[in-house]
RNA sequence: CGGGGCGUAGCGCAGUUUGGUUAGCGCGCACGGUUUGGGACCGUGAGGUCCCCGGUUCAAAUCCGGGCGCCCCGACCA
């Protein structure tokens, strides 16, 4: 870890600013496993900001929880043959239990698809039993060469949404819901501005007839999946055979979606909003949205002190905000100051001698450092100004965050040495591309990275230009950059 | 899986080149006191299989051989 004090300042080594900020802001820990982490509570509580935003608004849109084993027989995973082949690298694979081999290897899960398909085969009858729409909040396992905290770890934690349809315009729009639906809740409550986009087909999952995906811009520039919808296609009710009879009497196989969030879209709030503090949360994710420093001088002034603390607490706790009184009396104010700071909580209270008497307290905000994000106001009405105040936070680092990233993307037609100058100096190319495994192939030879997403807000809809590689005619612009 | 770096107290490191007392520093930790509106100070104290195994030597953190682990950068991936 850093310096005794704060976190390797972001401008000068991001990556280890990266490690910085989640181990010193206690997010998490690295593991006695190579690959893997303890997510301490902290982080913990921020997956559970991330859980309950989605999970809510999984419900609204009708679908329920469920929860599928760990352990896949091996023969499953065989059944869907791009399905194997993706995630075959990748696998752990139980051969002995109870100290005897096993007659048949178990997976730990990559993913699900293969058993719950298996189940929905069985539990799918008629046109009357659909759509299937289900979600699990599950860890998965995918054995990495090169891991890094939250962003790619051997397991990780996320959930897994799997639904079947009768028709391929249900389970395409099932799709697309799920996918507005990530970047509601990327955009709302997270603060980080995405865009929506069909991956080509070389980055699409393993199995998917195609994927959807929302792309972050990180700090350093570099893009971030922060989640993804797949159209299955009926590649996988075919393998499980997961079929239902219509309204005709005649059997027809299923379509299905799968689509995730992990832990991973704690990176991204890490890495799209931090700063050279360290981190930075946006209102509505941070487990502490406000914490209170008492200050004093003299043992006698620790008692009105403390009792204005503890009502003002109580006020904001009862108005529903999330506050914290950071009464350790073995610290000073100025390093809780700081401390707090590095953890990214939105707005520090103080309160001292001078605010008992005046009827005031101190309100700093994390997102203008120094004496700038630093005011007196009255007590009362603090609720209301407090609520004004996080609103202001919140729509403020989505501000940022979306003018930095609009700052870096260019769009480029036909000129394949501009379009290397911009993914080059760590800017995204939005650019005709035919999206020809050949063409992908040739940029990723070129430098070192492969598209993002065909963004599904087309900058010309409707018209052509010449693929950035081939120079064959496109009917879509794609953005390029480099990937986490 | 390639390239680079590192492994010495909870954390960050010095010491290793050129083997030699009781292995040291800063932070943190414990106790006492003074402090407290931007990372306090003084005093006392606890804390070490020097990553592991083997070898050389009167003597190894230091030299030699082998192994393991971690971090960073690339190829592959939520």
């Amino acid at each position: 870890m850093a310096s005794e004090k704060g976190v390797t300042p972001r401008s000068e080594d991001y990556s280890r600013w990266y490690t910085d900020v989640v181990q010193m802001a206690r997010l998490a820990d690295y593991a006695p496993v190579r690959g893997c982490m303890i997510i301490l509570p902290y982080g913990y509580e921020l997956w559970e900001a991330v859980r309950s935003g989605l999970d809510r608004r999984f419900k609204e849109t009708g679908h329920q929880n469920a929860y599928f084993p760990l352990f896949i027989p091996e023969s499953f995973l065989k059944k869907e043959a791009e399905h194997v082949e993706g995630f075959s690298p990748e696998l752990a694979v139980v051969t002995i239990g109870g100290g005897k081999e096993l007659e048949e290897p178990l997976i730990v899960r990559p993913t699900s698809e293969t058993i719950i398909g298996w189940a929905y085969a069985k539990w799918i009858q008629s046109y009357r039993d659909l759509p299937v729409l289900i979600n699990q909040w599950a860890n998965v396992v995918r054995w990495e060469m090169r891991t890094r905290l939250f962003l790619r770890t051997m397991e990780f934690l996320w959930q897994e949404g799997h639904t079947a349809h009768a028709t391929y315009e249900e389970a395409e729009e099932e799709t697309r819901r799920i996918l507005d639906l990530y970047a509601d809740f990327a955009v709302n409550d997270a603060a980080i501005p995405v865009i929506k986009g069909r991956k080509s087909n070389q980055e699409k999952f393993a199995g998917a007839l195609h994927s959807y995906a929302i792309e972050a811009m990180m700090g350093d520039k570099r893009a971030l999946q922060a989640g993804t919808s797949h159209n299955l296609g009926q590649n996988f009710a075919k393998a499980f055979n997961i079929q239902y009879l219509d309204v005709n009497n005649e059997l027809q196989y299923c379509w299905t979606t799968s689509w995730g969030v992990s832990t991973r879209m704690i990176g991204a709030i890490v890495m799209v909003h931090g700063d050279d503090k360290g981190l930075r949360l946006p209102p509505r994710m941070a487990p502490i949205q406000v914490v209170i420093v008492p200050i004093y001088r003299q043992d006698a002034e620790i008692e009105p002190v403390m009792e204005t603390v503890r009502r003002l607490q109580a006020i904001l706790k009862d108005a529903g905000i999330r506050v914290h009184v950071d009464d350790r009396d073995d610290q000073t104010p100025g390093f809780k100051f700081n401390d707090w700071e590095m953890r990214g909580v939105p707005v520090r209270l103080e309160v001292g001698p001078r605010d008992v008497q005046q009827g005031t307290v101190a309100l700093a905000r994390r997102d203008v450092p120094g004496k700038a994000g630093k005011q007196f106001v009255p007590q009362a009405g603090l609720v209301e100004t407090i609520r004004a105040l996080l609103e202001d936070i919140q729509a403020n680092m989505l501000r940022q965050a979306t003018e930095f990233r609009d700052s870096n993307l260019f769009e480029v037609a036909g000129d394949y040495g501009r379009f290397g100058e911009i993914v080059e100096s760590g800017g995204w190319a939005l650019t005709w591309f035919c999206g020809d495994r050949a063409c992908e192939e040739k940029i990723k030879e070129d430098h070192q990275l492969v598209s993002r997403c065909f963004p599904l807000d087309q900058p010309h809809p409707g018209e052509h230009g010449p693929c950035i590689v081939c120079g064959e005619q496109a009917t879509a612009m794609a953005y390029f950059a480099r990937a986490y």
